[in-house]
DNA sequence: CTTTTATCCTATCGTTTTAGTAGATTAATT
DNA sequence: AATTAATCTACTAAAACGATAGGATAAAAG
């Protein structure tokens, strides 16, 4: 399941994407026509800042803004940062890679064998959808 | 993330197929030769059951064994009855499809539209993969 | 018919994650 | 100085996860 957070904060990227203008838009105003509680959102945007996707401003006409081109925001660093792992195991995770407590050897199992897969197909489809890809 | 419910599923799934003969085999010396709490794993083999991808037998000389051949059972099928929804959003599932409470008009989802492709993407893997293809 | 073996079934439980909420602080305008 | 809006810390209710406990049932062996 996607959580909240990732379609919350996938959402806001949209929106502030479909703004357009790099004009800050308050978090009031993003939570209200994605109907998201503020204050959820408040934390999510936050992260969204902290890992290079916005920018903000405090007081009067602050906000956040986009802070690269909807075209150059790819799906797979949005969905690393507020998702984690593309991968569904941590074995077959290029970014956040784990060795599985059973299982001696990666190379026999099954599951890794098909999670290897569902992996693959993922990147595939987030590495080839941007930001300005999901409004268009 | 996979849970381990569906891990443990599909490697006892994989064993029993790799064991091959139609013999039941004790939940014990699944549990044992995959590293699983045989408990949790008496529970899933319960839900397998029941879904009809195993039949059993008590007593002396009893256990699990596969009802179907590995080359007739799709991951599609496995993945949905251990897992859940293929889908990461109800709203771009085929079988346990909901609408958002939030969002207005699907059509026009950014979110949506995304998940629509990671879904499909997934969903040609699962379709692809019978229990046979796992164990080769 | 009794003992053993192994599945069946229900209930419970501790931990972690999720989805928030509350409230005070900081910084930029007016 | 007042207002506005992001920032930060802490807390919490509810659900999901990953089991565990213990007895019931059924089949086979003696």
């Amino acid at each position: 399941m996607l959580s909240k957070k990732t379609k919350y904060g996938l959402k806001a990227l949209a929106y502030l994407a479909s703004v357009g203008d790099k004009e800050p838009v308050q978090i009031a105003e993003i939570a209200k026509h994605e109907n998201i509680s503020q204050k959820f959102l408040e934390s999510i945007l936050l992260t969204l800042r902290r890992n290079g996707f916005l920018g903000s401003k405090k007081g009067k006409g602050g906000g956040y803004y986009l802070i690269k081109e909807p075209k150059d925001i790819l799906m797979t660093s949005v969905m690393r940062v507020l998702e984690g792992p593309i991968a569904m195991v941590p074995c077959v995770s290029l970014n956040f890679y784990e060795k599985c407590d059973d299982c001696p050897d990666e190379g026999e199992c099954s599951v890794h064998k098909l999670m290897l897969q569902v992996r693959d197909s993922a990147l595939e489809v987030y590495r080839n959808n941007t930001l300005a890809d999901l409004i268009s």
